[in-house]
DNA sequence: TTGTAAGCGTTATCAG
DNA sequence: CTGATAACGCTTACAA
């Protein structure tokens, strides 16, 4: 614990007899100052072993360089390519993350955008948790101006902008390809409706049906459930123990279609003979699993570097945070065997 | 931006007409105050809008309740996990995180480094990226008496405590297993020696072998590589273009395991029965892939939650860095189809 | 281009 | 149990 003194802006100025503002100014770049007299006060500083002091710095200026991050989970591909992305660009901005998981529960949520609000975080990327019914948790922010941006789960505000991508259309995308492939009862696995994701994507697979003047069968055919392992399985034997099979499945997420598609195969469903299957997000086990699933592919990466890009734009005064509302990402159908019955597509 | 002025803890103490040096201890419990102030403290905060600076308070006390974390990649199912358990165990001892990745570059790695010493971290956890040779970028941690717990991918260092599972173990018990289904000629896919998981895995399988009698052929069954998708389809591919063909691979990853295994069935080979499979972490893949892949199942999420508790408990004087050098979890070999050539183990 | 002086909001020290 | 006062290290008017 050789605990030698911290050097401060102080002791360069001493040592270079010169004012501590001007070694706060070199430090930093300031226009105004001699170039030369710069390169001292760097030469000095590295001498000396001085390191900046964030806290001074953050107290004086009222600016934290820090971005908070509220995700539901931290252990999922997706959500963990958006954080590569996050990482990514806010490192290149100079921004560090605090980052936090609501475990899919509202009120981790909440405890969480107090503790960001209370470390002062210059502005929060958020994805909601499973049932957060409100966003009140982020009236504070909204209040003081800290700009706020929802990615992927998101809720519509004035004060904020939203990264999403089109849920509806690529659903819908998805039910006219599986109808195209010539499916008539397709089972839908849905999330918590609460979640734009999950209701945009029950609204893209309804409005494909009406479009082919298919009904839909809301009671049959429609699973409501958290899309994790668990629900793939039950959703699997719901479907086995159905009168009148379907011939389609099309889950929200690739978690729930894997398992569900390994347990009716288990129960010899062929697939995609007997089902058609497709999945959502392109997760790794899509391309692993046999027959390879069809799916929904966006990037996580991408999300996570346009919000943080869109966030620094708000703080650095580049773009109000009124104007831009919406950010639409690229997703695109991948199809892959487990959803062709029609080898000639 | 309807700026209200910031709430101190002078306002409250004005509002009460007591000192700010008794808000601020009546805030944060401090023995010697009256139960009746603390209690009308707490309600004046609530009732102005009071929120805590942490700038003042760390700038004062020197302390910052903020935990560094530097990662290769936030992007593999592992190493979500791990943080899952990091954010947990912090959050729970009123700490936060700050993350960043390496991208596996020693340079990344190093500026990081500096970057979370700047920002004064109490602590730091580090895993190691592919290619870091030493731990000099460290240094000024352990001069300044900042506790640095390695964990996974670790680097023994008398001032700090490392995370671990018995690799060594593991590996052998997997190559042992391998040799118990009668595989002779076992390929292994390995990762950069420089770190410790890669080294101790190959030490595992060649003693394995040792002790089975089997020859360590390095030429032609030992592959280094990053361990990623295009290492496990090139691996496939040089043991497709082999003179006399191995009859089992042994992976230090399921993600090269998988890719392999898919590139070879697709070529024809029969796993298990022409080459039986194992990999290491037991990823999701690992149980979707067909046949199920034998692997080596070890906690991320322990493993962020001790290497965060060590830390800790080193911050709060609890147990000295020194005395607790390395922390080895628990992992287990989980046997699946993949290497399974005789039914009846 | 540089310097002076005040202050950001807290906590440590010393005193009662 | 409570209070006065002085830091902590930096930035920012204002001045020169």
């Amino acid at each position: 614990m050789a605990d030698d003194k911290e050097i401060t802006i102080y002791d360069i100025a001493q040592y270079l007899n010169i004012s501590a503002t001007t070694v706060s100014r070199g430090l930093k770049d300031h226009p105004a100052i001699n170039k030369n007299t710069r390169k001292k006060i760097f030469e000095a500083a590295r001498h000396l072993g001085y390191r900046s002091n964030t806290f001074a710095s953050s107290l004086r200026s009222k600016k934290t360089f820090t971005i908070g991050v509220i995700v539901p989970r931290l252990n999922s591909y997706f959500m963990s390519s958006v954080l590569a992305g996050m990482e990514d660009a806010a490192s290149r901005e100079n921004y560090n993350l605090i980052i936090s998981q609501s475990l899919e529960n509202a009120q981790k949520e909440i405890a969480n955008a107090h503790t960001m609000f209370n470390k002062r975080v210059d502005g929060l990327l958020a994805s909601l948790a499973y049932d957060t019914e409100n966003i009140a948790h982020f009236e504070a922010f909204f209040k003081k101006g800290i700009p706020v941006v929802f990615f992927d789960r998101v809720y519509p505000h004035n004060d904020s902008t939203c990264i999403v991508i089109d849920n509806y259309k690529a659903a819908y995308d998805v039910t006219k390809h599986l109808i195209g492939q010539g499916c008539r009862r397709i089972v839908h696995l849905g999330g918590n409706l609460l979640r734009n994701v999950y209701a945009d994507r029950l609204k893209g697979y309804k409005q494909a049906l009406k479009d082919h003047n298919i009904p839909f069968d809301e009671k049959k055919l429609l699973v409501i459930s958290k899309l994790n392992e668990e629900a793939g399985i039950k959703a699997a034997e719901h479907i086995l123990k159905m009168s009148s099979r379907p011939d389609a499945v099309f889950a929200a997420n690739d978690t729930a279609a894997v398992y569900c598609m390994m347990k009716l195969k288990e129960a010899g469903v062929g697939i995609p003979a007997d089902m058609a299957f497709a999945g959502f997000n392109n997760d790794p086990v899509s391309k692993i699993i046999e027959p390879n699933l069809t799916t929904v592919n966006y990037s996580g990466y991408d999300v996570g570097e346009a919000a943080v890009s869109s966030l620094v734009n708000h703080l650095n005064g580049l773009s109000s945070i009124k104007t831009t509302n919406t950010i639409i990402l690229r997703s695109d159908l991948i199809i892959r065997e487990s959803s062709l019955k029609n080898k000639n597509l």
